[in-house]
DNA sequence: GACGGAAGTGGAAGCGCTCTCACACCACGT
DNA sequence: ACGTGGTGTGAGAGCGCTTCCACTTCCGTC
């Protein structure tokens, strides 16, 4: 970091300014503005001439400068209100963070990653989006009691949530799969199979897209007449899958069908199950939820309900540029993306 | 959070400026932002009637108006110079992000996840560095090519890298793991364990991890008078673990022991290593590279070397937040984590 | 009682940029 | 000859903040 030590001109100190471009350049800073910015009314001569100096002074604009008046950040955020460590082991995360910088590759745009572990810190997130530091937040995973959906929409800031919001999903936007449907689905394949008792291990209970795969077991058990009473809770991780499933099976030892809600979970539950020298899927047939990889390398391969996370995500940060952009701007879009059944061996 | 409809007083269109506060303070903006700012030369009389003016209008400081004039960010750079998919499906790369964010959350300063893919945005993430949008950076992962490490050097970044960098080892500070000492380690066990004709399976060629574990490899097979002919490289993929181990297989049948260089390679070479029908460690020993939660699920465990990413990654970010504070500024530190054999059934 | 120094304060000068506005200039009409 | 409209340009006014500097108190000291 050797410090510029010569006999420093008036004005130039550190990196070069838009004033410098434009004294070597031979224009105004108006006119390199101008060049600089797309070249709208700037002559030919005078764009080529600011270009060289750009060149030649190896000027980059200072985005501060630029944003203060801009009132642009050129950024946005993806907010993830999650215990960090859960999130990142989740393939969930990876398909959202590379749809969104899918997206923002095609453009000049930055990702702020915002991790808000649930409560603490949601005030601090907030400020962060407060303050204007992004031009946008795309908001992923999100329990029942941050209420970040309406805060954020008190905010005006242009966001756009990736699955249901609690509360407030009637005033922002969101991009979610059909989790109820995906679940009945899922389920009904196995009834279809000649599962008769089945059972489920659910999400977090504080998750929507939790709550709606529930659902979603209910209403086709209901549908075909048999008890929905064999539930467990986890929260989505491997750990808490073997938990659910051995508390399960003790409860009710002879489930022939479980369905269960993410990949993780199931392979959790997969590991239980062998162990108890359950054979899958005669002796009981497990359907997943999420087909993110997981599912094809567990033994046996996983039958499961994709989300196509990537294209989620993608669609939802270009949803929230054209909002940024001020497209459209507020009104609160849905847009709702059917499940598709994976069949594998596992049902 | 309720928007204030009062009728607002002349200047004050969108969000509250500090000139607000301090007229609402009583005081001039230059003691309304030392109170802000924490309070140095600030009676306590002032100090309070800021406080309130602030909680009263809600204000929150301008960013951009902030860093244009204390030339700071409060945020910092992770650059991962790798194409994006290959990035978050490994567990390196979470590990990674969990260390940062631990750091981070200590402080106010923000992450800036910056997915350069080789080669084509490399200048991209040069221009976003070079201008000053964030205070510091941390690469992880860079290959041969990508003179990363020099340009950033001569743009007088704070910067610290994971993981030693090709070139400019002597100009940067990084973080790395002893990966000859841990590969050799690991390849020792195999020799102790009485195989005598061992493969490896390496990284690619054009990452330092990745040669210096082949090297660790080469000076136990060295040491032990082995022939040190059984190599394949790989891309730290599942699946090109797989490849190798195939085309390893069958150009060395009668290989009793494999080093691989990562657990997910090591994963792929596994599953190959069963459809063979070869067991493990009886027929062919195995160890693996990372311990990163894949180890513990293979079958059967894998043997492994240990990186503790979370505190490589926690140490390199504090490294990088002292330099951002321009405590010891320049000069290359270098810290060197030594590896730990994690002993399972593979070897 | 004069005096040095510290503490608290406000005026004002920027930080580097964008963008409005007024102006000059050119080519067309009429 | 005179407008009329477009196009390129530069002066200058900020954007919201920090911070230097000069100033006023107010204290303890000799």
């Amino acid at each position: 970091m050797a410090r510029v030590n010569s006999p420093r001109s008036p004005l130039s100190s550190g990196s070069p300014t838009l004033d410098e471009v434009a004294r070597v350049a031979g224009v105004s800073r108006a006119t390199a503005s101008r060049a600089i910015n797309g070249g709208q009314r700037v002559s030919a001569r005078a764009q080529s001439a600011v270009d060289l100096a750009v060149a030649q002074l190896g000027y980059v604009p200072n985005p501060a400068a630029r944003s203060l008046v801009t009132r642009r950040t050129d950024s946005i955020a993806v907010v993830v209100p999650e215990p960090d460590d859960r999130v990142f082991s989740d393939p969930f995360f990876a398909g959202t963070l590379r749809g969104v910088t899918r997206v923002l590759g095609e453009r000049d745009i930055q990702l702020v990653l915002l991790l808000a572990r649930p409560g603490a810190s949601t005030a601090r997130t907030l400020r962060y989006l407060t303050n204007r530091h992004v031009d946008g937040a795309y908001v992923v995973s999100h329990h029942r009691d941050d209420r970040l959906a309406e805060h954020i929409a008190d905010l005006g800031l242009p966001c756009v949530f990736g699955g249901r919001p609690w509360t407030g999903g009637d005033r922002v936007a969101y991009v979610d799969v059909d989790n109820t449907a995906g679940e009945r689905e899922a389920t009904e394949l196995l009834i279809a199979r000649g599962c008769a008792r089945i059972g489920t291990i659910a999400g977090p209970a504080d998750m929507t897209a939790a709550e709606d795969r529930l659902a979603g077991w209910r209403q086709a058990m209901a549908a075909a007449g048999l008890p929905a009473d064999a539930v467990e809770h986890g929260d989505f991780t491997e750990l808490s899958g073997e938990v659910a499933a051995r508390a399960l099976m003790e409860r009710h030892p002879d489930l022939d069908g479980l369905v269960v809600a993410s990949d993780l979970m199931a392979l959790g539950a997969l590991r239980v199950l062998a162990e108890m020298g359950r054979r899958i899927p005669d002796d009981i047939a497990v359907v997943g939820y999420d087909d993110l990889g997981v599912a094809e390398r567990t033994t046996p391969p996983l039958t499961t309900v994709r989300q196509p996370v990537d294209e989620m995500a993608e669609r939802a940060t270009r949803l929230l540029l054209e909002r940024v952009d001020g497209v459209d701007g507020s009104h609160p879009v849905r847009l709702i993306i059917p499940p598709t059944i994976v069949r594998r061996a596992s049902a």
